[in-house]
DNA sequence: TCAATTGTCAACAAAGTGTCAAGATATATG
DNA sequence: CATATATCTTGACACTTTGTTGACAATTGA
């Protein structure tokens, strides 16, 4: 679900775009205090797909905002500007906003360009798991924002785990579903995992992530 | 000075956008004709800086001329559409067009979105990596300002990797996506890798770019 | 408690990588 | 067209990284 932080402070057209939005899946923070955005945005910037804000704020000058914003965490931000606002319109593309809107827009359109944005912004899909984040199309993974070098079957093992949560591998389940030679003792198996634990910052004594089924295998545990 | 394809049939508009561009040192070729704008741009691709197509156009549809010019080559288009023909934003959008007007617009505001446009498209257009700059366009590379030499295969080989930041590409893959004879030896991929690493300055022992991929093959590591 | 199982150290084996240097091709120059 | 020059290719060898396994301590469950 892509989550919008919205800043309007028309009430009216604020519950109208939220409406709008949820009826093509985007959920709506909505804020018509701009303080109170940033700091629910400070708190959780993961949390936000885009951002869409109001030019004519109050407290704040809306082009604040945006700096303040794009300096937590650089979100794809929408302008939405009086009509004849023109010469903010400028300023704001110079700050590197990533689309505008003159009121009165339909709401179809804002749908739009919203779409229109984060293709371009091409986010990549990634899967979060605590301290973990995978890059799926890249298959890179980091913890927290380090990214972790795992060789070549330590990665094949990782991501078979991360491609069935909670699925019990026996260590011939993991041998086989990696490019380990078939006749592989079981011990090497343990041998990657504890590697890869150690990787993960996993400790083996007490595991977050690689569970070991005694008697049976290993798991990847995971609970939404 | 920036040369600005308009495909508008109405003529009355055409003369005015023209007129209205040229006051930002913008130079309109405009065309009636579909055909005959696709001929010019065929011919000289390389003369344009932005496309703006009109929709409801004759002889040819508007989406079929976009493909068109961007199969010939990738330029930022802007599609100038009727205020109601919102089903046509969505296939525009979905064509992965820059941008879009709704009619009518102030040419004011095509100005502003012709510069967003051409910003958000120059960003891609020279990459900065470090030491390293590449100008996309020209397929020139500098380590800081001092221009550097490739081969033919190892600004091809380069380029991949410029262009698939963080992907791991195989031997083979280096091959087939290279003018390399397709039975080339791995070890051959290896001494190119070697001598492109030679000049970018990139430690082999410790790679900041193209780092090895133990078992797999190279990628080019680029950290936002 | 005890036998089975797991964690991991450390040594070794296996596989992959970096690059020199020489020869083969391709390209440029007169 | 012949020669010079640059580029590409490959085997060879040293070196590095990864994979494998036995050994032993720690842990588990009956």
């Amino acid at each position: 679900m892509k989550k919008v932080l919205l800043v309007e402070d028309d009430l009216v057209l604020q519950k109208l775009i939220s409406e709008y939005l949820e009826e093509y899946s985007y959920l709506c923070s909505a804020f018509s205090n701009p303080v109170e955005a940033l700091q629910t945005f400070r708190d959780n910037p993961d949390d936000f797909t885009i951002a869409i804000l109001d030019l004519g704020l109050p407290n704040m000058d809306g082009f604040d905002l945006f700096k303040k914003l794009k300096q937590i965490k650089d979100i794809p931000i929408i302008i939405s500007t009086a009509r004849d606002d023109i010469g903010n319109k400028i300023y704001g593309y110079e700050l590197g906003t990533d689309d505008y809107l003159s009121k009165p827009y339909e709401p179809r359109e804002l749908v739009l360009r919203i779409e229109a944005t984060l293709k371009r912004y091409n986010k990549s899909a990634s899967l979060k798991i605590h301290d973990l984040s995978i890059d799926i199309s890249s298959s890179r993974v980091f913890l927290n924002t380090l990214e972790i070098e795992f060789t070549k079957i330590e990665k094949e093992i990782f991501l078979l785990f991360i491609n069935n949560l909670n699925k019990i591998f026996s260590r011939e389940d993991i041998v086989n579903q990696s490019s380990l030679k078939h006749d592989t003792k079981n011990r090497t198996v343990d041998m990657h995992i504890s590697n890869i634990r150690y990787k993960i910052d996993d400790n083996s004594k007490k595991p977050k992530y690689i569970k070991s089924i005694w008697g049976i295998g290993y798991k990847f545990f995971y609970d939404n």
